[in-house]
DNA sequence: AGATCAATCAATAAGTTGCTTGAATGATTA
DNA sequence: TAATCATTCAAGCAACTTATTGATTGATCT
């Protein structure tokens, strides 16, 4: 049959788009460079892979819009194109998630049914952030901390927070985000704070999120 | 450094995920049995692809959850899965047409910028069809009519819409639709009719958008 | 039971993708 | 202008994906 018909290009355009998300190297890559803007070398460090290879999937993600880029000297940044991105990113994760939900309740599963600790929502959050009960905790590097983060939150890096527990409020309610729904950083970090007594949650969706909802951010000066 | 953690297991089944939509054919099926229940050689058919490779592609699609099946004598009906494909694949959409947007603006380029004919969003439709002003009009073929398709349609498939013209209104507006927004046949069927005089426009998300919303659907006896 | 039909499986060949290596490019600095 | 640095390109190889073919399974029908 054969048919190369506008219908037919349609989807071939629509499948280089998924394919290009296939790959988790090029996830990975997606996630720090939804960070803020970063060279090709740091992106290769922070996912562990040749920087070859990291130029090769960062011009695979350029091509389908998903990053872009701009020289600075002899660096080359890049950073998040301007396309829905969180959007397709939210809803393959949601998908992802309704799936793994239904094959635990077909066999208990021990590996998802971890702690379940409460997360809170970006609406929620701007609710109690505007009635001030609320500290924000990002516990991100300082690195990507100073690329962007939300206003007014306190940093402390995921591996300096046993020992910095005293600049943390015991009264009211903090709330940690890290990267996005798929960091780990908040996770064991609030179950840490729980353990030690603190009221904490988790941001459910993480920094890249709320810069995509055009909610404002705080940024180091460059 | 190959971290083989959580975090990237994550990445890796969101990954597969991707992958399973990054093939045009893939596509294709998933858009004909959104349109209803169907067995493996009516899929072949449609698509033109072998019955072999149809089935190993929707083997694909069944691992990542995009359709079920059940046995019916000797053949397996393949439908479409519970979890929110239809987010998924209309994000990837929206993603799609805001790149095609951006070239556009620097070349201009004529495949895309055609005609753009007025079409009418489900929530528009829907309080059109509470006022009682328009027809709906289904251009799929009888078959996929026959398997479900919106409350008080009319049912004149494209290629017969020429010669079955009477049957329309003159009077009152004609909403067109068909299997989804990358379906031509709605498109061509309304230009064809506003060519004609007819006040016609085309609903921008076909059927399997308004089942995914959990709208009513009427369906043929089977 | 044997024949028939629909779908899947298994094996293969062709094509594509991913990673590594080393060379080439582009921009800065000495 | 040469040296250096960050990135990209190009070639080669291994691993995976796709499409085809023919064999196998599961379910009806006679």
């Amino acid at each position: 049959m054969m048919k190369n018909d506008a219908h037919t290009l349609l989807f071939s355009e629509l499948a280089e788009i998924a394919r290009t998300l296939g790959h988790a190297h090029r996830l990975m890559l997606l996630e720090h460079i939804a960070q803020g803007e970063r060279p090709v070398e740091r992106l290769a460090d922070l996912t562990g892979l040749t920087i070859a290879n990291t130029s090769q999937h960062l011009q695979l993600l350029r091509r389908a819009g998903f990053v872009e880029t701009r020289r600075e000297g002899k660096r080359v940044l890049y950073r998040l194109g301007n396309g829905p991105i969180e959007t397709v990113l939210a809803s393959l994760r949601a998908y992802a998630e309704h799936t793994r939900a239904e094959i635990r309740d077909l066999v208990s599963d021990p590996i998802n049914s971890n702690g379940r600790l409460d997360s809170i929502s970006r609406e929620d959050l701007l609710e109690r952030l505007a009635a001030g009960s609320v500290t924000l905790l990002d516990v991100r590097s300082s690195e990507e901390y100073a690329l962007g983060h939300l206003p007014g939150a306190l940093n402390i890096p995921a591996d300096e927070l046993e020992q910095r527990l005293t600049e943390l409020p015991s009264s009211h309610e903090i709330v940690a985000y890290c990267r996005g729904p798929y960091c780990v950083l908040s996770t064991t970090a609030a179950e840490m704070l729980e353990a030690r007594g603190f009221r904490v949650r988790r941001l459910a969706s993480g920094f890249p999120d709320w810069k995509a909802a055009d909610l404002q951010v705080e940024q180091a000066a460059a």
